[in-house]
Order: C-alpha cells, then sequence, then structure tokens
DNA sequence: TACAATGTTTTAAG
DNA sequence: CCTTAAAACATTGT
C-alpha cells in the first residue's frame, strides 16, 4: 500500500512512543525482512533505549536512538506501523515489536517484502545517507531531472517513474495519477517527449507528491473525486476529466491505469 | 485453481 | 560499464 504519503503517514504512527524507554524488542527474525540486519545487536542496543526522533525519505523511514541506534524500516507493498495502548495484537505478521510503559510501536507486514535495517554509529549509516535527492527538495531541480532522463531515452515512462533511485517515494498509483495529469501515455519512452512535454512531467510529478502528502500525510485524508485515484480500480471506471472508460494494462510489469481518451 | 497485489532486488540480455 | 526487461521474492484474497 504504501507511497511517499503514506509513509509519512505511518511514520507519525509511531511518535506516541518516541521519548519513551523500551522495556521490551521482539522479534520475527527469520523473516526476509531481517535479510540485512543483525538481530541480535538489533534487539540488545534497543533494549532499554529511546526512539527520540523520527523521518522519511520517499518509502524509507528511519528512526533514532538516544544511544546512536539508527533503525530503518521500509513497509514494502503490506507493511504499517501502529502504536496500541492495547496489550493484545496479532502476532502473525508483528514482525517488530518495541513495548514502552505507554504501549507498543508495532510494524506489521505480511508480505515480508519490507525491509528493516540497523547501525550503531555517530553519523547516519550509509544506506540513509546516500539515498537520492527527494522529489520535494531543493536539489531536484528541472535540469537534475533533464539529466536523468537523458540517461533513460529508451525506457517507458510508467516504469522511469516507478524507479527510486531518481523518484524516491513514487509508487505505482502516483506514477499513474502523474501520468494522467500530464496527459502522456504510460507506454511512451522517455525519448519521444517534447520538451513541452517533458516540463508537463516534471510540473505534475512535484504536484502529485505535495498534495499526496497534504492530503494524506498527516491524517489519511480522502482524495478528491477529481484525483484519478478515486476510479482507477473500479471496474467500468471512467476518467474524471473526460467521461470517457479507464483503461488497465500491465506496462513495465505492473498493473496501469490510464484514460486512452486523454493521455497521448 | 490460478492469478493479481499501492514494492524491491536479482538475473540476464542487449 | 550502462541500459532495459523479466523473473523472483512471501503471503493472502478473489
Amino acid at each position: 500500500m504504501p507511497e511517499l504519503a503514506e509513509v509519512e503517514y505511518f511514520r507519525k504512527q509511531w511518535s506516541p512512543g518516541l521519548g519513551q524507554r523500551i522495556i521490551r524488542v521482539t522479534t520475527h527474525p527469520w523473516t526476509r525482512l531481517y535479510r540485512d540486519c543483525d538481530v541480535v545487536e538489533l534487539v540488545s542496543a534497543l533494549a532499554g533505549s529511546r526512539l527520540v526522533a523520527s523521518e522519511t525519505h520517499g518509502k524509507q523511514m528511519l528512526f533514532r536512538s538516544n544511544r546512536s541506534g539508527w533503525l530503518g524500516i521500509h513497509l514494502g507493498m503490506t507493511g504499517e506501523l501502529r502504536f496500541t495502548e492495547d496489550s493484545e495484537y496479532d502476532d502473525r505478521y508483528a514482525h517488530l515489536v518495541l513495548e514502552t510503559k505507554k504501549g507498543l510501536m508495532l510494524f506489521n507486514n505480511p508480505r515480508q517484502f519490507g525491509r528493516i535495517r540497523f547501525a550503531t554509529s555517530k553519523k547516519a549509516p550509509e544506506w540513509w545517507a546516500g539515498l537520492p535527492p527527494q522529489v520535494l527538495s531543493k536539489k531536484f531541480s528541472y535540469s537534475f531531472f533533464s539529466t536523468h532522463l537523458d540517461r533513460r531515452k529508451g525506457t517507458q515512462l510508467k516504469p522511469l517513474l516507478l524507479m527510486q533511485e531518481i523518484f524516491p517515494g513514487v509508487g505505482n498509483w502516483m506514477a499513474d495519477e502523474i501520468l494522467w495529469r500530464a496527459r502522456l501515455a504510460p507506454t511512451r519512452r522517455v525519448k519521444s517527449l517534447s520538451d513541452y512535454e517533458r516540463k508537463t512531467l516534471y510540473e505534475q510529478l512535484r504536484w502529485v507528491c505535495r498534495y499526496a502528502l497534504r492530503i494524506v500525510g498527516d491524517d489519511w485524508g480522502d482524495f478528491p473525486n477529481s484525483w484519478l485515484f478515486n476510479h482507477r480500480w473500479k471496474d467500468g471506471g471512467t476518467c474524471p476529466l473526460t467521461e470517457k472508460p479507464l483503461q488497465r494494462d500491465t506496462v513495465g510489469g505492473r498493473t496501469t491505469c490510464w484514460s486512452p481518451a486523454w493521455q497521448h
């Protein structure tokens, strides 16, 4: 489920636990989530410590502890963070549980496409510090964007937008929303874009990221019906602008919803 | 039963 | 070495 706005929302779900002493750490160390993580180190370092700050970067989350511990979480396709004052929870998919006096910080991830990382160091570890510029940051200028496009001339626009090394945080529904607003067909190749179309793609990319964060990032609000988002999964859905039928195709290996009458 | 799922990573080919 | 496409990953729900 989570793309950059949802990730921001989930990050905040643990906020009630920040500053609280962690009295117990429970993990499912056999799951794929821990493939890049020394679980013994994670458990011993987090037990007794407090998480003091958190941030997101695209689909990545980082929690910092008061003992120079850095906890990286990626939600994958089905992950969520939750805080509960109830001591009962479904253990099946709660692969990381941080227990405090005030409540539990839970990371649920049924499909195990997520990832947990941990490091102890003065400075943020390379897997965090080395992430590419965020789409809404100052560094993500039009010329930066355009330089990356020049290197991917043969790529279709849909898989292009899903490249996390260029557009951190953009996922399947956001890519469709961006292309629909830019009026570009998902199968178009980068090299076919006119200067105007390139510019439009850049602007709509930033626009969708900004408003998605605004609407979902704080309180999981609903998107207006003017967004493709509300129509994309309905069978027989229609384009909110043209009222013509939406189409679903596989592009770049992912289900893609678009409006052939509107996007070219 | 077979397939799809709001995501990456790996492998292979060009 | 770089770009591009497809398969693999784990599990559930339709």
